[in-house]
DNA sequence: CCACCAATTTGGTAGGACCAATTTTAGGTG
DNA sequence: CACCTAAAATTGGTCCTACCAAATTGGTGG
């Protein structure tokens, strides 16, 4: 009973299961290019359908963790350089405590994105982007004045901002991360100090975007970064524990 | 030969059937938050099992582009917001063409990822990643003597450039850009004189990366970019034809 | 009018059966 | 013995049926 015991108190199936997947080839040593055991071998490994098992391989392929090559097997690929960015999404959503190391990489990739991203804004932003942004500032003044969690306030600003790029290949990238980050967000958020900090740091954003300056935009966007830098490394440096 | 209409002469499953699901709420106009059929009568419409589009649905919804509620249905999301950046590499491997402004976009998105990869290099480079790059450059010089396509070398030198960040994060979202451009980068690199004028401009940026000088690295990357904007800018705006 | 229960609908899963391509094995031939 | 060939086993890919659980729906009785 080494692998997870008889009892099974809920199906151990659908996303769940790629956890399982990822978590064999973990425990098992699997390097790059090593080959997962046959599906019917390994779907009864796993005590599932093969029908389950396949949906997570496709998906785990999808996202470039796994290569399927037809009448031979499934294959690690290389996770650290070819797996997808959705991936780690997927591990977070699964529930997976991110290490120091990657909040640190994920800041150092989202930071230079968002920073292009509110440059262009400021040249192509629209009279219905300012809109949409006075209109989520105006929600985010409520619910901090309510005493209420902003974190959906939060996305939704970074969201508008990066909308107001008018490069759709950005805003989904930008997306991914805030899917990403939402739980440490939710957490972080819970102090209304910082809520407060925030909604005065995306006012001046927008500010500066309704002006058209790019410089100061770009100045308070990397201030804004280094912010939330500045607050995960000291969360994590001190206790990983309640996170 | 349109897409696959009424005569199938192979079973038009596996990554098929995700093209024939996205064609789906095309063609019938879906918007975000509509609903797909059914499973059991969707499946027999698109003429293939529940099994197969299962898998599909699944990966669909790994790449965000749909949304699966138990016992309700599946939905369609917001593509140009919330769907991931893997449903467009995804995409591109399914044959479909870009478009200009998809280009521009990507392009607009790749470039200040580059050159965040390049700044970190300069920083944290070992003797170990030059060591891997000059072996790239050799490999190039000798592959362009020969008259072969150098496309792969030029994929490894990004890849092993963003390496040098040692940010897994910014590695993995570069590698996406590569597998998105590779059929595009292919034939770029048919004509020869391209073929030697990037692999002169990759090896400037590795020796200011051997210098640790990262603001030289940082512009000569700058420069690559804008060399690709420009071009495909041209290539798209001429004719789109034989692309 | 409302509360409650049963039938229907829907996604989720398991398992069996079959196909096609590949690999392996066994057998026969020179 | 070496070599080529054909049969058998392996493996992924697909379809189908049956069943389960949750949610919705439509009555039905209080």
């Amino acid at each position: 009973m080494s692998t997870t015991s008889t009892m099974r108190e809920s199906p151990p199936t659908g996303r769940a299961l790629i956890r399982r997947v990822i978590d064999f080839a973990r425990t098992q040593n699997y390097e790059a290019g090593d080959r997962f055991p046959a599906e019917r071998l390994f779907a009864e490994r796993l005590g599932v359908g093969r029908n389950a098992l396949r949906e997570a391989l496709a998906t785990l392929e999808s996202l470039r963790v796994v290569e399927l090559r037809p009448n031979s097997g499934v294959y690690l690929r290389a996770l650290a350089s070819e797996a997808s960015f959705e991936a780690i999404v997927l591990l977070s959503e699964l529930g997976a405590t991110p290490s120091a190391d990657e909040v640190r990489e994920t800041i150092e990739v989202r930071a230079p994105l968002e920073r292009q991203a509110i440059n262009l804004a400021c040249t192509r932003r629209t009279d219905v982007d300012l809109a949409s942004l006075d209109r989520i500032l105006a929600d985010t003044d409520r619910i901090v004045a309510a005493g209420g969690n902003i974190v959906e306030c939060d996305q939704a600003i970074h969201l508008a901002l990066a909308g107001a790029s008018h490069n759709s290949v950005l805003v989904r990238m930008l997306n991914a991360f805030y899917c990403l980050t939402l739980a440490r967000r939710r957490v972080f958020f819970a102090d209304p100090r910082r809520a407060s900090a925030s909604a005065k740091s995306h006012r001046a954003i927008v500010a500066a975007l309704r002006r058209r300056d790019a410089v100061r935009a770009g100045q308070l966007m990397d201030k804004h970064m280094g912010n939330a830098q500045h607050y995960w490394k000291e969360a994590l440096d001190d206790g990983a524990a309640h996170a």
